[in-house]
DNA sequence: GTCAATACGGCACGTGCCGTGCCGCTAGGA
DNA sequence: TCCTAGCGGCACGGCACGTGCCGTATTGAC
């Protein structure tokens, strides 16, 4: 997995081979085979491997603050190398491969999802957040916009971007909101 | 071009191989990679070619309204086949071609952001959107929890989401929006 | 301490697709 | 009438796939 961490990084994730991965390990191939059944997979698991300080929200009964230290901690993982590219190149994977898509929601996607719904929905019984808020909605209206940034605009994610989507999340479109 | 898009749907965009292409268009390699350098490119200028009823906006002087409509419309067309494997498919490839990344930004997200941008300028300068509000951060607001349902949740992407969406970033987070 | 089972590294194979040569044909313009 | 550019067809070397087979080393049971 740290090979292929390293081939991914050197050579970008497209040209990434099973056989450089063996080779440059010093291992047979079947012994990578015998573990995973794909490249996707493969590289699956070698990024969530890395096992990042899991993100976890912090609760000063803020909302507005600590979804901002969150997602800025989050962004500043994300944003640059060596995460960045790997992550985006594991999504894009996803989108051919079903099993990673699979895997990425299961493992990671969904992990945070409840993270970040968890703390909404603390922030909404103490009155933080209006009442009939679906949190889900919520959170995908919170992640979308970033995740935009991240995969279609391909823009640099930073801290002011984050803020500037909170506040306009919290205001609302509507005038005088 | 009509052939790839032909073999993508049948046997996915993954094993799309210009091989086949050339062999089920009854064509030489050579004259397809006279046209284009790469796979991704010319699966870009395929779907790109169908060139769907161009997505136009409707003003008729109701912002929420005509947002609906059109995201509607867009939303038809994106979540089921065709359109939709395909365009999750070319997504996937920009992740990992930044020509196609740059083509599919130049010639399909960036009209369509444009349009989107022109269309909420109207209603701003009705008083139908707060006055302050930066109108690409509102545009990447809209598009975000759809791209990422499509892309990430890969749940599929319904009118009924299209509207809570909508009217969750109207009224915003805050209680008493 | 012995032995069988298992996982291993190394090598080779057939397959599929890549991207690029070369061939001979054909259609269109000078 | 001839010349050229584009074409379909074919073949090639190269690479990575996924799967066999071989001989070796490690491990766990008895």
């Amino acid at each position: 997995m740290r090979t292929t961490l390293a081939l991914a990084q050197e050579a970008g994730y497209a040209k990434l081979s099973i056989e450089a991965v063996a080779a440059r390990a010093g291992v047979g191939k079947h012994t990578i085979y015998r573990r995973w059944p794909s490249k996707g997979l493969l590289f699956l698991d070698s990024l969530l491997s890395l096992n990042e300080p899991a993100l976890d929200y912090p609760d000063t009964g803020d909302v507005m603050a600590d979804l901002r230290r969150q997602i800025h901690a989050a962004v500043d993982l994300l944003a640059g190398p060596p995460w960045g590219p790997l992550y985006q190149a594991l999504v894009g994977e996803a989108q051919h491969d079903p099993a990673v898509a699979a895997g990425l929601g299961e493992r990671f996607i969904r992990p945070q999802t409840d993270k970040t719904v968890a703390r909404l929905r603390a922030a909404q019984e103490q009155g933080q957040v209006s009442p009939g808020f679906d949190l889900d909605l919520a959170m995908t209206i919170l992640s979308g916009p970033l995740y935009f940034r991240f995969l279609i605009s391909q823009e640099p994610l930073t801290h002011e971007y984050v803020d500037r989507v909170l506040e306009a999340l919290f205001a609302g479109l509507s005038p005088r909101g």
